[in-house]
DNA sequence: GTCAATATTCTCACTTTATGAGAATGAGAT
DNA sequence: ATCTCATTCTCATAAAGTGAGAATATTGAC
């Protein structure tokens, strides 16, 4: 382990049960010795990914904030999905919470969420959370639109991993209906309701899903609900296929050429 | 340049107007050479830092999303403001966005904000952009409270910098009162109102700020709000003092020793 | 399908750079 | 003052990144 993999590990050590960690303890977690530990902290303090706490603590710093935001305001999924959310909350007139997802690498994470006014529960699909790649219908929503190809390398070949037949069946049902309505999948008493959004020349490959409680809902709410994620998803992926097509790939502007020590 | 400040160096190139590169074009704007590049940006992806987007370009990657979370799950000043953010803009009774901020380094950075119902405005400061150190309610609420000489650090000595002879005496007044109170200096037509949330032993030096329009304030609003901020802000400092108090410096878990390549 | 044009990865000799043991210094506590 | 622990510094060593250019993959045009 050396270089760019030291900083990766030393971000790494940081969770939500260990957010503050002084260098010795690190150095000692990641088998390093002091003196590189130190440095590598000074350099991420630096960059501003890491932060003196206190007592010689440190903790994750400010560049994460300023780089989500960035992320935020430029990244055209969260961009356009951001408002949907709060329109979908809205017409739920009822307790919910909204949620855009997305595929990443091998794993699905949420990349804005909503919750309606007065909603006494929450998802463990929030915002920044990686979430397990087969359950849950926001996860399903995005497996069931994947090119087989893709499927494949995700969940494994039919031959590979015929235990998976049950789900690929699933999957095929999803992409008939054009969305998925699971319950107490992920969080037992919540169902979940997920359309597809897919902008396949963009490389996108998301969800956007509704969290209720499953007692709440009956069967007129539930349809109700489905043709309000569904068109809700289908305005988004309109939205962002025709910002693609209007946009150029490289950068509009010259950039800036920053001097680098 | 080499090493890690390779990667900051592309990492930089994104910014609100460039948010999506193909690697030639960052080799272009930092010299680079493109086998160089594509390793760098190989890597950046393989972290999560970076994601390929499209037609050979690249965006800001799923990690920041995830430490950002993880940052606004464990950073104690972000924990402990974001319910009392809520609570401001309820109380408030009027069109306003609350912002909790904070000083990194030598800016101030919003880290939790939260807007009333039908709020038709937005501040300038929003969570996760940098803001100018010397002006608005929110930053001077902070400087004022600053240990003089860190406060020199930032805005030079009383020698070094005689024209800021002002704002030191804007500072100890506002010290004076415990809040600060201004209109129109950041955004014209709106009006902000900050109480520091201070906590030394805990190395926080933070302020809670309310913005309204100007107009909408009458003086008898204008007590009532400076009310709110003040004891709000002070509920969070009793609350990180109480916290930082109570709470080990050094991880609770003995943490996962990862294997790094 | 072929072909050309790019985009991307690979190779490898070359150094620059990071590395880490240990010494030196600094900061706190008793 | 003295001890202890945290932090930085030094420097010989080795390892890693570096970059020109070749090799290969991808893409789009025809």
């Amino acid at each position: 382990m050396a270089g760019f993999s030291r900083f990766l590990a030393v971000l790494r050590v940081f969770n939500e049960a260990a957010s503050a960690w002084s260098v010795p303890d690190m150095a000692d977690a990641l088998g390093l010795p002091a003196s590189t530990a130190y440095r590598t902290v000074r350099d991420l303090v630096d960059a501003g990914f890491l932060e003196a706490a206190h007592d010689g603590a440190y903790r994750l710093g400010p560049a994460f904030i300023e780089y989500d935001r960035l992320l935020r305001m430029t990244d055209p999924l969260v961009h356009a999905g951001a408002g949907a959310l709060r329109d979908v909350v809205m017409q739920a007139h009822t307790p919910c919470v909204a949620l855009l997802s997305r595929l990443y690498n091998d794993q699905v994470m949420c990349v804005a969420d909503e919750a309606a006014r007065e909603t006494p529960f929450r998802s463990s699909y929030e915002r920044g959370k990686p979430m397990p790649l087969t359950q849950g219908a926001t996860s399903k929503a995005i497996l069931a639109q994947l090119p087989t190809r893709q499927l494949n390398r995700l969940i494994g070949t039919p031959k590979a991993a015929p235990d998976n037949e049950v789900l690929r069946r699933e999957l095929a049902e999803i992409r008939r209906r054009g969305y998925c309505a699971t319950a107490s999948e992920i969080d037992t008493g919540l169902a979940g309701i997920a359309a597809p959004v897919i902008v396949r020349e963009a490389g996108i490959h998301a969800s956007l899903s509704l969290v209720a409680e499953d007692t709440n809902l009956d069967e007129s709410q539930r349809r109700r609900l489905v043709l309000l994620v569904v068109s809700a998803a289908s305005l988004i992926s309109e939205e962002l296929r025709h910002r693609h097509s209007s946009t150029s790939i490289n950068p509009p502007v010259p950039m800036p050429r920053r001097s680098v020590k």
